[in-house]
DNA sequence: GCACATTCAATTGAGAACAATTAAATGTGA
DNA sequence: TCACATTTAATTGTTCTCAATTGAATGTGC
């Protein structure tokens, strides 16, 4: 009885019960099927998730990379050079507001985009899983994602 | 025409589809609401989780905690000794088995779980959701991951 | 019993992530 | 105009993460 009442206090606690554990693993899981066909690109994870954002959209302020991903210049300056060096992509000042770096695209930084269209579709074969199954699961994580940020904005 | 036929090619490459997106931001956002809470404990989040481990069953192989967390030895190594430093753990090699590393909690690190007992609940708060919705997408989340491993494991 | 493979932890190096601070550019109010 | 606040990147320090390597302990086949 005793025993009883201890685990059951105890179920908040427990590793498997936590929401925030399946999704930290979930994404480890993912790096790991990414970083092989990655490095055929020359491109870490973070990396790849800059250039999807320049693809849609060419020339744009690092702020705004950073609101689009989450992360900080602390993370995104160190990163952006290592893209400059790998030649995909050049950082300027913006002529307007000398305090913003716009990005852009280099011709090897666009011409990049053809090679990584393969990508999606291996990891989809990777996850097993229907588009329709991942697309509802996306918005659903993609909600909670809005919902923790929004009650840490306060 | 030429253009619809342009970005419907690009459908995949559009970082708001991508579920591994969706993940990788969840868990930076489940990230900062867990950070002021467990500094409180004095811990990271990483920790946090190998002191879950150790709050199931005590006295367990360096190994099996990587086994648990999908960590290897080159994460576990230096976070055990931080923790060990901050007396929450003692590391000791099995007399059996010289190879391994036996972690246990010392009574602070014991003590530290009473404390602990509040966080899921104001976790569970910022999400904004019942905790059959978060139990039926763990579930979902933690298969999709599972079935990542399996993916990468052959 | 001894060569060989395996297991396990530790180390090293590169990259990622955030907090806190600094510094420069810009905007604003008196 | 000038003081002050705000915005934006960059820097620094700590931690986490993995790949690759090293080294010690253990197990196995002959």
């Amino acid at each position: 009885m005793a025993r009883k009442q201890l685990a059951v206090a105890d179920q908040p606690l427990r590793l498997d019960n936590q929401i925030c554990f399946a999704i930290y693993s979930a994404a480890h899981a993912f790096n790991r099927v990414y970083k092989p066909l990655l490095d055929r690109l020359g491109l870490t994870y973070p990396q790849y998730l800059v250039m999807l954002v320049l693809w849609e959209k060419d020339g744009v302020p690092l702020k705004d990379i950073g609101e689009r991903l989450f992360l900080d210049s602390g993370t995104l300056t160190p990163l952006l050079k290592r893209l400059e060096a790998a030649q995909l992509i050049k950082r300027t000042r913006s002529k307007e507001d000398e305090r913003q770096v716009l990005i852009a695209l280099t011709p090897q930084g666009q011409g990049l985009k053809e090679q990584a269209r393969t990508v999606p579709h291996q990891v989809l074969a990777a996850s097993a899983c229907s588009i329709p199954e991942l697309s509802a699961m996306k918005s659903e994580i993609a909600a909670l994602r809005d919902r923790l940020n929004a009650a840490m904005g306060e």
